[in-house]
DNA sequence: AAATCGATGTTGGTATACAAAAAATGCTTT
DNA sequence: AAAGCATTTTTTGTATACCAACATCGATTT
C-alpha cells in the first residue's frame, strides 16, 4: 500500500518535549495535564476554559480535550457554565469542609462494612505492614521533607487499602471519587504544618487512629470502626483551618482555588 | 402500574419524528434515550454497545453519542471494556444492596447536617406540605396504581427537599448521583408489592419515618435525624429482597440488570 | 486439531466544516 | 460619560470523513 503523500501522517512528530504522561490515551493525558495545570494555579479559579486554547496548549485535537473537560467536570474541578463550556471551579471554605466530611463518612461506612463482613488475612496483613512503615517514618527526630512525602504516600496507600476492605467496587469507587478533590483527600493538608513544632504530633495522632481502626475491624467492632474513621477525617479539617489562618503559600496543590471567606 | 418519572416538557419540534427529548442538546437527548433503552431492557445486560449501531438507532452523529456513552459510564449504567468501548452493566444483589446503603448513609449525613445547621422555615414548610400530600394519598381504602405513581413522585420530591436542607451543593450532587442507579433511588422498589395486602403498610411505615426525620431536623436532633434516614433506606433493601424472591416481572425499570444470585 | 494468517469491524483520535449561541466590540444615543 | 443597541467575532455543539491501532473471527495452513 502506498501512502498518500498529500496527507501528512500526523502521528504527532516528537516535537513537543512533554512526554510526561505517556501510558495512556490522549484523553487521559489531557485530563491529567489539565488537572495539573489547574492545581498548579496556572488556570486561576473562575476563568473560563476555551477548548481551542487547550488545543494549542496541549497540542492535541478537540476530541480528547472535550472528553477531558467532561471528566473533570464530573470530577468537580470544573463547573459547567450555563451557556455551555467550563470554568475552573472555586470552593468556599464550607464546601471544602463538606467534602472532607463526606469523605470521612464514606470511609466510615467502608470501615463498618469491612468490620461486618470480615477482611481477608492477606489484606489485613498488608494494611498492618503499611502502618509499620509509617511507624518507622515517625521515629522521633527524623522529620525532613522526604519523610513527609513518604508519609503522604503511605497514608494514601493505607486509606486505599481500607477502602478495599469493604470488598465493594462501588464503595471503592465512591471513596476514590470523594477523595478526588485534592484538599478532600486523606493526605490533602498534611504538609500544611510541616515546619511547625507540632508537625509530627498530628501525624502520631493520625497513626494512632489508623491502628485503632484496623483493630476495630479485626475485632468486628463495626460501630467503633465507623466512628473512628469519621473522627479521623476531622484531622484534615483541622489542617484546613490552619492552612486558611496562616497564609502559608502553596504547600498544598490547589489551595488557591479556595475562596477567601468574605 | 407504570413508573415513568421522566417526562420532559418538550417544545414541539417541527421536523424530526422522535422529538421525545427536546429540551436540550443532542448529547443529553442521547443520554436520556439510551438510559431509557437500557432500563426498559431493550439492551440486555452485558451486551456490548456499538457506537455505529446507536448512530443508526438514535439518528445522530457519533459525537453526541460518544459523549452520552461517557456520561452513562460515569453514571454507572455502562462499564468500560478493557479493549475499549462500553457494555451494559449488570449488578449483583450485593452491589445493589451496597448502593442502597450508600444512599442511606449520604441521606443520613445530609439530615444530620440539616439538623446541625438549621433549615429555613420556607424549605421546612415545603417539606411538610409534601408529607401532607403523601398523607392524603395514603387515606385508607384508596390504593390504585395512580396513587402509587403519585407516591413515587412525592416521595422523590421529599427526598430531594431533604437533600437540599443540608444547604450544600456538594451533598446534593452526591446524593443525586447515588440515587442515579434506578434501584438505588428512594422510590426504586416501591412498586414491587403494589398488589399485595401489605402494600399500603410499608408506605405508612416509610411515611412515619419521613415525619420523624423532619421533626428531628426541626428540633436539631442531629444524631436522631441521621439514624432515621439510614434506617429509612432499609425499606428499599427490604423491597429489594422481595423483588428478588418473587419473580414479579419488571415492575421496576432496570431490575433485569440485577444478576440472579449464583 | 492447533496454530497462523488475514479480512473485517470497532474504537479513539485528527481534521474540517458549519450553525447557533454567546461574548466582545464598537457605535449611537441620552 | 453612562447606558443601550447593533454588529462582529468567538466559541461551543454537532456532523462528517478519515486514519491507525486493535480486537474478533473465520479461513487457511501446518
Amino acid at each position: 500500500m502506498t501512502i498518500n503523500p498529500l496527507r501528512a501522517p500526523h502521528a504527532n512528530s516528537p516535537d513537543s518535549a512533554d512526554a510526561e504522561f505517556d501510558g495512556s490515551s490522549q484523553a487521559v493525558k489531557a485530563q491529567q495535564r489539565l488537572r495539573e495545570l489547574i492545581l498548579a494555579g496556572q488556570l486561576p479559579g473562575g476563568t473560563r476554559i476555551a477548548e481551542l486554547a487547550l488545543v494549542e496548549r496541549l497540542g492535541m485535537s478537540r476530541t480528547p480535550i472535550r472528553a477531558a473537560l467532561m471528566r473533570l467536570g464530573e470530577e468537580g474541578l470544573l463547573q459547567t457554565l450555563p451557556g455551555g463550556g467550563y470554568a475552573v471551579r472555586t470552593f468556599s471554605e464550607r464546601e471544602v469542609s463538606d467534602a472532607i466530611e463526606l469523605r470521612g463518612t464514606l470511609e466510615g461506612l467502608a470501615a463498618r462494612l469491612a468490620a461486618e463482613r470480615g477482611v481477608s488475612p492477606a489484606l489485613m496483613q498488608e494494611a498492618r505492614a503499611c502502618l509499620d512503615q509509617i511507624d518507622a517514618l515517625l521515629q522521633p527526630g527524623t522529620l525532613d521533607d522526604d519523610h513527609f512525602s513518604g508519609y503522604v504516600r503511605l497514608n494514601a496507600r493505607f486509606h486505599r487499602l481500607l477502602a478495599e476492605m469493604a470488598d465493594s467496587a462501588l464503595m471503592a469507587r465512591e471513596i476514590e471519587r470523594a477523595s478526588g478533590l485534592p484538599f478532600a483527600s486523606p493526605s490533602g493538608f498534611v504538609g500544611v504544618q510541616a515546619h511547625t513544632p507540632d508537625a509530627r504530633d498530628m501525624l502520631v495522632v493520625a497513626q494512632h487512629q489508623h491502628r485503632q481502626v484496623l483493630q476495630a475491624i479485626a475485632q468486628r467492632e463495626s460501630g467503633r470502626a465507623e466512628a473512628l474513621m469519621r473522627e479521623h477525617s476531622r484531622i484534615a479539617r483541622h489542617h484546613l483551618g490552619l492552612a486558611l489562618q496562616n497564609p502559608q503559600p502553596l504547600v498544598t496543590p490547589g489551595v488557591q482555588l479556595i475562596r477567601n471567606r468574605s
